[in-house]
DNA sequence: CAACTTTTTTTCGGACGTCGAAAAAAATAA
DNA sequence: TTATTTTTTTCGACGTCCGAAAAAAAGTTG
């Protein structure tokens, strides 16, 4: 606790271990020698870990390309490739949304094995009776991609996550509180399991997809039906003491301002949802109760389309939009001081229509000596982002924390290597 | 970048020296037997961990109390006690504020060798001329308390500091801004030079001073005449990319708000600093200059002597403060779900008149889903405190970053071993 | 086509750090 | 003086990394 703790030679080669995965991960197949280059490791104990990690099935040797990479001309000993093996384990991933279960299961190597949507009914489900509906869905799903358990489970869930009772505290997804994930899906399927929330994810995704942009300390702006963020601290997921850190939405823009879905008033949500857009766009008062209003999947798309009509309404909604995104700009900034700022969401499509204002709110709200050398950048959403960062966060955990562990020998028939 | 790094064999004994450093500086003389238990490693290992450190002069025997803590009957081999050595080093902590240089000099135990103020003018100096000043202040302080040469110098500034610059980037110490203060010193004194946020030592000095309540995710406000934060996430000091994290006084409160000292409008600070309470408690429009008033050291303490006499007008001011403070909390939490938020600064001693409005207004800021099980917790301010954090850690860079460094045993008769 | 060059991979021996077990040391108790 | 207890040190074993040398696997050259 606070101190570090002391090391010992097992850790260094469950380290070393895991630094050769991860290097195979973010580079794809590569030769001992680079492996050694990337790694800073010896040409020898990049022998010693891969041949453990060969015996072991993690790793294996890729015949393939071997000849046709080779430029003309190139001397001494052809380097022999070496990549991850897909049969040593497979991921499941799980995004879960309102009415909706998503699932994905990749190979150890990354490779999509296959993915499916289960629905269920978010209204009717209890705290402890979704887990079994979850788990069925999984199981069919399982069974239906070749029968292979996955050594690893790993779910994203809108709204707000308990980490340490790994629960769903609180999210649009279901009508109760405090919904059991993580301990009857461990001791379903026996392996471990993680669960997060979903903005989360999309950091993990970029950060994985590009670790120099994406890395050190940036914030995720997720602008949809509502609005989430994802933080990462020091090239590292950050969840905070329970998992609810990073929940800006309903973090608060203006005191007494705005009436939100939560009950609450000048939320930064009630300012950037879909139905707050909406409502400015009516020109409703901002009391409004959200539930009056008529939204759904395609509220966000229409309002883009109006105001790129030239509806005055409309555009003066994501006015007032961008500087509610413009003050969250400046308390991020002031409370986090990142490196960047990342706007994405179905809403991420209007950013073109908010910046002005966004940027003259920013302005607004911090003191230019502050402002470091962020950079904010709004990216296309793709829906897909969650459920590619939920996979590569469990991949990752099997780097790091499963086949890190020394002498996976024995378990490498059961896994199907 | 982003990819853990190799291990091999010198960082493991790297970092066991620098747990058992760390281990006696905790926890004050050990018994071998007793660092083993802390430290978790063996007595083998600890006897030959603690006889370099013996040997390169960094650690030395007690023989003092050896013998009256002894329990009475106790049988078996007494226990010898080892202890950090305080000639083995020493370290420079200074503290830059308004007007005032305020230096502290202590050995490698961490006792107090010395301490003193110099003086000089915040309006006059500039960019580049004041590290002279500073450097000729400390040599004079050196020569004052036996011109033992320091092996470590920590900086702590108000306002607002540029950690890969070395530069105080903005502060109401300096008229002018990026002040240069790392490189020349560095140069000055050939040791190691670290500047921080005076905010952020007083989280360490909190955190050092009990790592079990002060550790994890947690934030300090200090509320004094402005407003700052520090910050520690996962057990360490967290400062941002270039250093300007937590800066939460001029993070806006509520947009178009109050006139803030810095030009903008809404920040906290423009309801919770000093000026800010006057003008409140006064009647004064919030949008009077802060220049216009007259606030020093004695404003505050004057402030809570009237709100305690019951003077309507200074009651509200603190009402206000109060709630503007709990919609920080509120924003705080939302953004990083810490374990606990610490309240001090010479208007700590007015937190209970400003709870009742702080604890509204966090409840009005936040959905009580994401309030977690943060503690909030005012303490008494000590002037002290950022001087004591910043000695601390000095002495913690040099036990995990210096010493650590296996074969110091050549440096020992430099440093006065 | 054999000898040489180049590059990658493996093997070997040395160094070093941790650990468990045994020995040594330093006290009290009998 | 001898036994007991507790702490500290010593010793040998084991594991890991590394540098150097050897081996392997190609292309190049005469």
């Amino acid at each position: 606790m606070g101190m570090t703790q002391k090391a010992d030679r097992d850790q260094i080669r469950r380290q070393n271990r895991s630094v050769v995965l991860q290097a195979l991960r973010r580079n794809g197949p590569q030769a001992r020698i680079d492996l050694g280059r990337i790694t800073r490791l010896s040409p020898a104990t990049v022998t010693s870990i891969t041949s453990d990690l060969i015996s072991e099935g993690l790793v294996a040797g890729v015949e393939d390309d071997c000849q046709r990479e080779r430029e003309k001309g190139a001397r001494g000993r052809p380097r022999s490739l070496l990549a991850l093996h897909g049969p040593a384990a497979r991921v499941l991933a799980v995004k879960l949304s309102v009415n909706t279960i998503e699932m994905a299961l990749a190979d150890y190597a990354g490779r999509l094995v296959g993915r499916d949507v289960a629905g269920f009914d978010s209204t009717s489900v209890t705290a402890d009776g979704f887990s079994e509906i979850l788990i069925d869905s999984l199981r069919a799903f399982i069974a239906r991609t070749g029968g292979v358990a996955p050594s690893f489970i790993a779910l994203a869930s809108q709204g707000v996550v308990d980490d340490s009772a790994g629960t769903v505290a609180w999210s649009p997804a279901f009508a109760v509180r405090h919904v059991q994930i993580v301990g009857p899906l461990a001791r379903a399927f026996g392996v471990p399991c993680l669960l997060s929330n979903d903005t989360n994810m999309i950091a993990e995704a970029l950060h994985r997809s590009d670790p120099q942009r994406y890395g050190g300390t940036f914030a995720v702006l997720f602008v949809d039906y509502g609005v989430g963020m994802g933080l990462f601290i020091n090239d590292r997921l950050f969840v905070g003491e329970t998992g609810a850190a990073a929940e800006i939405g309903h973090a608060n823009h203006i005191p007494g301002g705005a009436l939100c879905r939560c009950g609450r008033r000048g939320c930064l949500e009630a300012y950037l949802g879909d139905y707050a857009l909406l409502r400015h766009a009516r020109g409703l008062d901002l009391q409004t109760p959200p539930a009056c209003l008529p939204v759904g999947r395609e509220t966000i798309r229409e309002l883009i389309a109006a105001a790129r009509a030239g509806d005055p309404g409309t555009l003066e909604a994501f006015h007032a939009g961008g500087t509610a995104l413009g003050y969250a700009f400046a308390r991020v900034i002031a409370t986090l001081d990142p490196r960047r700022i990342v706007v994405t969401g179905a809403a991420a499509d209007a950013y073109p229509l908010m910046e002005a204002a966004a940027l003259t709110a920013l302005e607004e709200g911090l003191v230019s000596d502050l402002r470091g050398s962020v950079e904010i950048e709004a990216i296309a959403w793709e829906e897909d982002l969650i459920l590619r960062g939920t996979v590569a966060r469990a991949l990752h955990a099997l780097d790091t924390e499963v086949f890190s562990e020394t002498g996976y020998g024995n378990q490498r028939e059961m896994l199907g290597g």
